[in-house]
DNA sequence: GGCGTACTATTCCGGGCGGAATAGAGGTTG
DNA sequence: CAACCTCTATTCCGCCCGGAATAGTACGCC
């Protein structure tokens, strides 16, 4: 049993709320914003819910056809999908993989820029990511007026600390390239 | 001018510190434990190394061969390639852009399965997440015993401090979870 | 001294991903 | 009422990635 992509997951997880075809499905995520999550395109998730379909981990139960539209083909998730369903979950939430991002790639070369524009990028960023926090914190007001539980928004809380913990650092860092305390190696112009 | 992979600017990066062919490149990537920030695997970086020579990035700029091995094709970066490292280096310093990690996949539909299992996983996240940060701390110390300069080595502290975040934002929830401050929408068994 | 293993150096290939293309149906605007 | 845009629903294509294969050489070991 291959363990599921991060689409694969979301895209099973709405089939098991109820038997569904694609185009419902990629609807559905874009009504819930779970593009902010996943990497979300059609293409993707037509030959996702393939593979699904050649692993029985979900089962074609109709084509329907409305006028001359293309046929939609509804599935329905087996048994063998939502136990690989929550063996994936399970999965991804205990064990800690390294997942490669680009910015210690860019840290870790930035001696090839010169201190003042390596502060002004960093301040670039820091300044993006204050941006999103601040997002983030208008859509949790809104949706805690709305009366959603915390426990249905936990990524956005995760999302929001770790994007915190991002901007705290790197207004120390660049404070410290600012005073000079954090000697830097690279070209001077 | 197409933006650079990770693995492209690393790639650059060495070359830019002289010509090399694509094996001694991957040695010395390996030699710097770069393996640990970027994906690296030869089939990758040969083919980035073939774009790079397409794009005028790099020149060929010799052919040696040692008895009866395979002939070994020698590159060096040019003046439009390093101008692309830099650029490259400056873009993903100063923008911060969704990488789509897995968690929050798995955190958002962690209402699959019951709380007590969600705790359990969760717990086992923050351990291992914890040891890797006292890998790191035992490395960085060796680091600076070595007399490195912290600037050679802010990817390291940029990746602990994050870890770091992510384990106390993970200890909080298992609290509330545990207190049933976080009340659990899943299933129960 | 022959055998196996590790290193050198590169190529190959299958698969997934994501953007673009397709094609008909319905709605909208001048 | 014709032209155009948008929505529905899916397929297609090209690129890139990463793991495996290849093939020759050096080295260690019994």
């Amino acid at each position: 049993m291959p363990q599921l992509t991060p689409l694969g997951v979301t895209a099973l997880a709405v089939l098991a709320e109820g038997d569904m075809h694609p185009y419902e499905m990629y609807q559905l995520m874009l009504a819930r914003k779970e593009d902010r999550v996943v990497r979300l395109s059609p293409g993707s998730l037509y030959r996702a819910v393939e593979r699904f379909a050649a692993d029985g981990l979900i089962a074609e139960v109709g084509v329907e056809r409305e006028g001359n539209r293309p046929e939609r083909t509804v599935y329905s998730i087996t048994p063998a999908g939502r136990a690989a369903l929550r063996e994936s979950i399970a999965e991804m939430l205990g064990r800690h993989v390294n997942e490669f991002p680009e910015f210690p790639v860019a840290i870790g070369e930035a001696h090839n820029l010169p201190a003042g524009e390596v502060v002004r990028l960093l301040g670039e960023r820091v300044a993006s990511i204050r941006e999103t926090i601040g997002f983030i914190d208008a859509s949790l007001a809104g949706i805690a007026a709305r009366g959603v539980a915390t426990a249905h928004v936990l990524n956005v809380h995760y999302t929001r600390a770790l994007l915190a913990a991002e901007a705290d650092w790197l207004d120390s860092t660049i404070s410290q390239l600012g005073t000079g305390e954090l000697a830097w190696p690279g070209p001077s112009n």
